[in-house]
DNA sequence: CCGAATTATTTGAAGGTCAAAATAACCGAC
DNA sequence: GTCGGTTATTTTGACCTTCAAATAATTCGG
């Protein structure tokens, strides 16, 4: 707080352009390679990347989840979820079975089909990446982890205060 | 490459754990902090993002930007572009004429009520974004930002070769 | 000058996204 | 048991997004 030459009280504008070009910088860089990882599924296995996280949750979870669990995991809406969970119904990937101790819940699962195909787009996926972060040393990797895991609480902190 | 117990070559199936793991670690940072911007400047200025990051486009260059320009710089596809604008244009942020030059050409402006809201957003949001990284020290970021622009190179040249 | 190739933009179809309201089912206190 | 609050999901409406096809205008070689 500094005195102006009347002697009000103003605020000095912090300058906070440093942590603005690092937003700016992070959107960046994950736009790009999400572009990149969205038209190489769709190239090699004509699927969509919020089909791919979709089955990527559930091929973790064998006994599978239900669509709160998704929707929190994926950190996308509820109403999200019934549309993507919808289709890939209707494609016979998703299995989903409505719950026996509590008839609101709704259960999925990969189907046998499903998982198979989520499995060989994964391990490819895989391999995407490696490629996309190959210029990084095993220590930028370490390092950028740590970091971004600091990033992360940070932004949460401050989500966290605003609601 | 090994050999395996019959005598014929295989692959060895190499780790890529870390940097699965480091991309959906940045993916999380940056879904955290979009979301976060998102709803802060929905609930303030009732406005949605992409429209913001248009309006930031057009607020750094004074004298208007083509449809193209801007799909490019934004990253997004142009007919993404043609609708964002349609409706800016309707709710009077955006002057669009054709150029004199070329007539498949589009030339949008901010108008000066346009300028005049996103200025106000935009000092607001810069202290938003401050807050959110708020816990890292100066050489965390000057830290980030060197990796974060290594990981951009690296996933360009993968992008590139791919193309 | 003419036609082919290129470039800028729009349109259309399908899908993804959110917030808010509606529906449905559970749970606990009476 | 039933009323009220909570939780799980779906629906709705508006917007954003992409890709591919269509339209329109420019450029350039001949």
């Amino acid at each position: 707080m500094i005195l102006d030459s009347e002697t009000k009280a103003v605020e000095l504008p912090e300058d906070h352009g440093n942590e603005l070009r690092l937003w700016l910088r992070l959107l960046t860089c994950t736009t790009l390679i999400e572009g990149e990882v969205r038209s190489r599924l769709r190239e090699r296995f004509d699927v969509t990347l919020p089909r791919f996280d979709l089955m990527a949750q559930l091929d973790k979870a064998p006994d599978g989840m239900t669509l709160s669990d998704v929707s929190k995991r994926m950190m996308v809406s509820n109403g999200n979820v019934t549309g993507l969970v919808e289709r890939l119904v209707e494609s016979g990937h998703l299995d989903r079975r409505t719950s026996d101790t509590d008839r609101r819940v709704q259960v999925i699962r990969l189907t046998k089909a499903g998982r198979a195909e989520f499995r060989k787009m994964a391990a490819e996926h895989e391999t995407w990446i490696a490629d996309i972060f190959s210029d990084l040393s095993p220590k930028d990797v370490r390092e950028l982890m740590r970091l971004l895991a600091k990033t992360k609480a940070s932004a949460q902190k401050s989500a966290q205060k605003r609601a």
